[in-house]
DNA sequence: GTGGCGTCC
DNA sequence: CAGAGGGACGCCACT
């Protein structure tokens, strides 16, 4: 009678249970009761009264780490009727959070194993989908029951229900379930939460954002991951074959840990003025990479096949040369092995050391040729080559997905600490575009027939919120002026008309632009400038004195990060820079370096952020067909429908420039073109 | 898994 | 005293 039914226990929250297992044997009364006192405890939890995290230090005395839910087994929802009464459990909750379970780490390759739901702690519902009996178990025996596929016509109500975005979901890596439940047929609408997302601007520097371990941190509360369901290595297990039970537990135990961490975040979101940042930037973000993601790139395979052809024999022919001088073939690609043929049989200077021994990395080998060696030349040449065919030329083909034939890049929105996206699975943020061939390479991204890619980018975002920040009025008045900023620089610190302005005065104002931003020191500026010390210490006062506004604000920026702890960017979001307080000086002057790195890439990235939520928006309401496929940091690639390229630059530009208003214009460049390079120049 | 190196912004 | 380049990810060799 009880079996499958729905109980409800304390504040009306509905938990439907599945008693299949316990009234296997007799029904037990101890054994119920037990069950009841622990839901109960359960809808205790999210009222733990924890501490807050203070700065970047570790947090002061939380639970020891407990199993979740030892023994109650999780709701599995096995037919179409207790479905629905999950479906109008969810339509009554604030908040519905969602966890899928997949058969793949990576959300485009694998399907959707099961689905579980939480309303409020103790308070959730599994929909188990493509779970098998576990390998070994005789055909029929004990096979696990599974719903109909998600996009078949039974399950049009929780469709209906994810899709309704009146219904507010929350998720850990929603853009995750997002992907997989889209592929699976659904469509999400209403992400009103993600706890990683929060947990990210709340400290982006911390380790791991992996729900098991911000559960364990904030809450207390023991986590399964995918790793401890499936097994690792040689025993390791699909997660379909994982007892569905256990994978029920862990998927319903990670939806309710998202509802609870939203309430320990809650107070440090709001205390630390983080809301707007996370509510309306970070979330609505989410769709947007999430359709980036989606849509993928186009590559040109038998243009790789060709480089990949050219660049073998190039590498030959260098090989061979570098065996002959060295008397044996050897492994060009062991730094140990080229360390031995410089410096010992060669008998070159040792020009820099690394931890293990002697560098041989390009600046070495570069200032090796210049004093007139051949092997270093030749083998800068190798290194070229090398790296562009095994990282780029060789690997790409490898990550066309076989149902749509182009490359779908993961985005990482915590990945790193300044705000910054990342880019992985490929990474497509690293594609090369500095040399000849590896432009060649670049061209091998494409539009596909009777569209064009879109490329826009910010000039010298950084500099201008350095400009912006630091009110520097020689600063702020070139940007003003527009024009080449490198040159007005030069111009300034020489002191000569801009037309004045050699080449080389343009390239070292460039150079100290960049170094300022970096924090780079004299040092490191003498070598890459290839003057004396004297002279490059000389250069930074000259600058420093020109843009004394600029001095000033890296000085305050430094004091009061020292002060506070952390750095804030132009939309609030904060870093902690504990390295300030640390007693070794190497360790305090990396923390400086990011304490006046961090407003400005953090602040480039926010800004970008705000465009790209913007044009995603404008995109679907004035033209359809465009898509946006790749963040780059200051850039953004789009693939347009031919038709639309007018329309679409503006869109992009009118959104990018306007995603702010500094003291200084924001500027952008666009251009489209057949393939990524021809759409940049 | 770590270190060296190289690609991008 | 000298040092003193921010943020990522991937490939390769080696342990």
């Amino acid at each position: 009678m009880l079996s499958r039914d729905l109980v409800t226990i304390r504040r009306d929250v509905p938990i439907a249970l599945e008693l299949d297992r316990l009234v296997v044997s007799p029904p037990d009364t101890e054994e119920l009761e037990r069950l009841f006192i622990e839901l109960e405890f359960r809808t205790l939890i999210p009222k733990l009264d924890l501490p807050e995290l203070s700065g970047a230090g570790p947090v002061a005395a939380v639970p020891a780490p407990a199993e979740a839910h030892p023994a109650a087994p999780a709701a599995i929802v096995a037919d179409a009727a207790e479905l629905d009464r999950v479906i109008a459990a969810c339509r009554r909750a604030p908040l519905v959070a969602i966890d899928t379970a997949t058969s793949s780490p990576d959300a485009l390759r694998g399907e959707l194993v099961g689905l579980a739901l939480a309303v409020g702690p103790g308070a959730s519902w599994y929909l188990p989908f493509a779970h098998v009996a576990p390998e070994g178990l005789l055909a029929g025996d004990a096979a696990p029951r599974n719903l109909p596929a998600l996009g078949s016509a039974p399950l049009a109500g929780i469709r209906a229900l994810l899709s309704d975005a009146g219904v507010p979901k929350a998720g850990h890596d929603a853009k995750r379930d997002w992907l997989v439940l889209r592929r699976a047929g659904a469509t999400l609408a209403g992400l009103s939460y993600d706890s990683m997302l929060a947990a990210f601007v709340i400290d982006p520097g911390r380790r791991s954002f992996a729900l098991d371990e911000l559960a364990r941190d904030r809450l207390g509360v023991r986590l399964k991951t995918r790793d401890d369901l499936t097994g690792r290595g040689k025993t390791q297990r699909a997660l379909s074959e994982v007892d569905v039970t256990a994978a029920a537990r862990a998927a319903c135990d990670n939806a309710e840990a998202v509802l609870q961490l939203r309430g320990a975040f809650a107070s440090e979101l709001e205390d630390h003025h983080l809301q707007p940042l996370l509510d309306t930037v970070e979330l609505p973000l989410v769709g947007v990479l999430t359709d980036m993601e989606w849509a993928g790139v186009l590559v040109d395979r038998a243009l790789l096949a060709e480089l990949s052809r050219g660049f073998t024999a190039e590498l030959v022919t260098i090989e061979r040369q570098l065996y002959a001088v060295a008397g044996t073939e050897f492994n060009l690609n062991s730094t140990p092995q080229l360390r031995t043929l410089l410096f010992e049989k060669l008998q070159l200077p040792v020009l820099k050391k690394t931890k293990t021994g002697p560098s041989t990395d390009y600046d070495v080998l570069e200032e090796l040729a210049g004093m007139g060696h051949e092997v270093p030349k030749l083998l800068i040449a190798y290194r070229e080559l090398s790296k562009l065919k095994s990282t780029y030329v060789d690997a790409l083909p490898g990550d066309i997905h076989p149902d749509t034939g182009r490359i779908h890049t993961s985005f990482n929105q915590v990945g790193a600490a300044t705000g910054r996206l990342s880019s992985s699975d490929p990474n497509l943020q690293n594609i090369p575009v500095r040399t000849e061939r590896g432009e060649s390479i670049r061209r091998a991204f494409i539009a596909p027939p009777g569209f064009r890619l879109l490329v826009a980018d910010y000039s010298q975002i950084e500099l201008r919120l350095l400009a912006h920040f630091s009110e520097d009025p020689a600063f702020v008045r070139a940007f003003e002026q527009g024009g080449d900023i490198h040159r007005q620089t030069a111009a300034a610190i020489f002191g000569v008309p801009q037309d004045q302005v050699t080449a080389e005065m343009r390239a070292q104002a460039k150079t100290i632009n960049f170094a300022t931003i970096y924090g780079q020191g004299p040092v490191a500026l003498a070598r890459q400038l290839g003057i004396t010390l004297d002279d490059a210490k000389a250069f930074i006062k000259q600058y420093f004195e020109r843009f004394a506004g600029v001095r000033a604000w890296l000085d305050r920026t430094i004091a009061q990060a020292r002060e506070k702890g952390y750095v804030e960017t132009l939309f609030a979001r904060r870093r902690y820079i504990p390295e300030l307080k640390d007693r070794n000086f190497n360790i305090r002057a990396f923390g400086e370096r990011t304490a006046t790195n961090s407003p400005l890439q953090g602040s480039a990235a926010d800004l970008i952020k705000v465009a790209m939520n913007r044009i995603h928006a404008a995109l679907l309401e004035t033209a359809a067909g465009s898509r946006m496929l790749l963040q780059v940091h200051d850039e953004l690639v789009f693939e347009v429908p031919e038709a639309q390229e007018a329309s679409a630059k503006e869109v992009v530009k009118r959104h990018m420039e306007g995603a702010a208003s500094l003291r200084v214009p924001l500027v952008v460049s666009v251009g489209a073109g057949m393939n990524w390079v021809d759409a940049k120049g």
